[in-house]
DNA sequence: TAGCTATTTATTGTTCAACAATTACAGAAG
DNA sequence: CTTCTGTAATTGTTGAACAATAAATAGCTA
């Protein structure tokens, strides 16, 4: 559904920018989850008046990174255990049918092509941070492969949320090193066009992946502070 | 005196309700599409400040409802055939995934033949707009079957998106009408356990439904104004 | 007339200040 | 310790103002 005809992101407005700033910010984990974020304060320290950053957080609450309470504020979002499982179940259902129904010769499989390098040049500097960017990369680029800018678009919603809760974790080493090697093996399948086996691959990176992160997750917030 | 309700949605803020109030109007067609909405009469219209109605957009252009272009207002989504596609490609993958890995027993079966029922009996009093909203509620169901919280919100607003474009076409008898007898064919085999072959039913009602609203889609707008 | 440029006009983007409504907080009373 | 109550702080909402941008108009030139 678009207007006319002019697909023109050139032109930014400052809400927009400061949104994008923000998400940024957020999934970097420079807010602590369940944080509230002050009008007042935030306003004052984005520079922004109070209305535009209004209009920001109306954004990002449908984004799902941020909370709405009425009359009480908004607060940075707390990924629970349930929607973890949510995210996971979301993310088997789209990337592996995104992955077995693609055909040969997708563009978006250089995208995957090229995440995956550039996962294993950051592991190789131990830079886990960017191998976690990267891994990211490679699971978007498998949805574009269903050919469809809303799923693209909804699959990003969740995983900047899935993002918000890796923040949460220490040692992204142990959280991001493993997955690696499986990308690769899903790569491959995928390139020599064995898309049910790499679908397939791909379930079982993600029924792993889902066990660790609520492992990691349920021992972390059972330290400390905000229960469930 | 009772516990603090968990997510309020018992209170509800003025933009909120606004949102809610023009999400329906718009759906219902009351607004042309690629129509601007001004901000200075719709305030007016609405009874609400600029700044207030500013907050609305922003819901409502994540919602995919309206598209905002930067200094020059905000404009009633113009589903295009490209978005129609796009649209059946999710559901296409959505859908036909929650069906097929649904479990027996789940509730949302009831909620699916509660559609079809109302479906039938609208049918029988030729309200045809009654039917087609009973669709959708019959297909929101199949989804429910997945659940996945995320995976409702998102379908919800494709289903929102549809609607929209659905709201263009004349004719709701011959668009919504087959479909009803569809739906049965899917349900029956549903409550018989059988995930695998309503699955692939309902593929063919979504395959068959996308076509048709293609066909009449692309008559049309070749006939009134707005082209593409 | 057609086409281009400059100017005017309308609309959106953003800010500010104010007030009402609601919630959170702290202290007093039981 | 609990409950109530009043106060302070925060959000919800408004109106007006001005800057920035796009649309519409008028004027000029060929």
């Amino acid at each position: 559904m678009s207007l006319p005809a002019s697909p023109s992101p050139a032109v930014r407005t400052l809400s927009e920018r400061m949104a994008e700033e923000l998400r940024q910010r957020i999934t970097r984990g420079e807010f602590s989850p369940g944080q509230r974020l002050s009008e007042q304060t935030l306003s004052d320290s984005l520079g922004i008046s109070r209305n535009t950053l209004r209009e920001v957080f109306r954004m990002l609450t449908k984004d799902g990174l941020v909370k709405h309470s009425p009359n009480r504020g908004v607060f940075v979002a707390i990924p629970s255990i349930a929607s973890i499982i949510d995210i996971y179940r979301v993310r088997r259902l789209m990337e592996c049918q995104a992955l077995g129904q693609a055909y040969p010769r997708h563009p978006a499989k250089k995208k995957m092509r090229d995440a995956v390098e550039t996962a294993l040049r950051c592991r190789a500097d131990s830079d886990w941070l960017g191998a976690g960017t990267a891994n990211m990369a490679f699971h978007m680029a498998i949805v574009e492969l269903a050919d469809s800018e809303r799923l693209n678009l909804l699959f990003a919603q969740v995983l900047a949320e899935l993002r918000l809760a890796f923040g949460l974790l220490q040692d992204p080493e142990f959280l991001h090193a493993p997955y690696v090697d499986m990308n690769i093996n899903i790569l491959e399948l995928a390139e020599s066009g064995e898309f049910a086996r790499a679908a397939a691959a791909l379930n079982d990176y993600l029924v792993h992946s889902e066990r660790i992160v609520l492992a990691v997750y349920a021992r972390h917030i059972s330290d400390s502070g905000w229960g469930i």
